[in-house]
DNA sequence: GAATGCAATCGTTAATCGACGATAGGCTAT
DNA sequence: ATAGCCTATCGTCGATTAACGATTGCATTC
């Protein structure tokens, strides 16, 4: 029952493998950054990655916002490639992820 | 004549050196993200850390954008930290973008 | 089938952002 | 001094965002 390895299951949808450089990638940079441009949001990430949460009501405990607002800010997040939701509640996009660290890197 | 290492000096206010975690982190994750959550941004930088332009004018030349839009553009970088100005011009602030760097490395 | 609990969506409001033209400040060269 | 450039700032406008409460949708449990 532990949703260790089985929590996201296989990618539907991997990241594109585009170039790390040229407009296509400082749009995706850009979308990827503003997707973390709030501190809700960093915030969220740290709870997931340190799995110290994994619904949205325990986030929304963590939180000082409403419930409407953290799902909101879980859909930006969920859209930019950040984070995965399946049944078993949320948890990082890895690939979405170091996409986002491998564009940053190379500025 | 050459800025090349005389371009932007001595760090005034270098970065502080807080945690890498916490809410203090988050915040400052924060605004970093959100400053180079833009795509002009993003090409801006990458200007930069080209060399490819050094003053506002040639940027503005490489942006279909209008000079005072550049100008902010611009403004919301070197307040955000990433970016920094001397006589010489623009130029990347290596302490905000290793900084940033670290604070994403670790989510 | 009704009731409960959780999460997504809707609708609204205030605040912020992005872009522009116009203007002002500061240099440099005439 | 003035004329010309370059950049920062101002004022404005429309678009987007952040936040909330209310509502809906969907399981699960009674």
């Amino acid at each position: 029952m532990d949703c260790e390895p089985t929590c996201c299951p296989p990618e539907p949808d991997p990241e594109p493998l585009t170039a790390l450089e040229g407009p296509e990638a400082d749009e995706q940079l850009g979308r990827l950054a503003k997707a973390i441009g709030h501190p809700a949001r960093v915030r969220i990430l740290r709870l997931l990655s340190r799995k110290e949460a994994r619904v949205c009501s325990q986030i929304v405990d963590e939180l000082p916002l409403a419930q409407s607002t953290v799902s909101e800010h879980l859909r930006i997040l969920k859209e930019a490639g950040l984070v995965r939701s399946s049944e078993a509640g949320y948890c990082l996009n890895f690939d979405g992820l170091g996409r986002l660290k491998a564009l940053i890197a190379i500025i």
